[in-house]
DNA sequence: TTTCTAACA
DNA sequence: TGTTAGTA
């Protein structure tokens, strides 16, 4: 892994930045770490320290939720083990793009009705 | 002042 | 998800 992803993955910032950076509420960043989409590390007092890998992870989120995914599917999407390489990093950027691209008509079709019409599958 | 956990009018 | 209570 290169220094440059080693900053991404350092856990520098309160959940105060992410907030602002992210527009999620504490609650709904708080809930997403329940559900295993972003591993903040904890500091001094027990307090949440986000890395930029875990703001861009909460952004891809958002687009998730916007395409109609629940928690179970996001959840699905991100399945990685613990020890997450360079190599296997890179590949799920890839992932992520390639399927964010199939529901880029959906996503934006969401957007001109201005409501969010979940669709999901079982 | 900010964040944390737990719980619910 | 929002929001509130009582802390650290």
């Amino acid at each position: 892994m290169s220094e440059k992803e080693l900053r991404k993955s350092m856990s520098v910032f309160p959940i105060g930045t992410v907030i602002k950076l992210t527009d999620l509420s504490a609650r709904q960043i708080r809930y997403y770490e329940a559900q295993k989409l972003v591993t903040p590390k904890r500091t001094d007092g027990n307090q949440r320290t986000y890395s930029l890998n875990d703001v861009d992870r909460l952004l891809e989120v958002k687009d998730w939720l916007k395409a109609g995914y629940d928690m179970a599917g996001i959840r699905s999407i991100y399945q990685e083990k613990s020890a997450t390489t360079t190599i296997q990093w890179e590949e799920h950027r890839l992932t992520d793009n390639d399927v964010r691209r199939l529901f880029y008509d959906d996503i934006l079709s969401e957007s001109r009705l201005g409501a969010t019409t979940p669709f999901k599958r079982s």
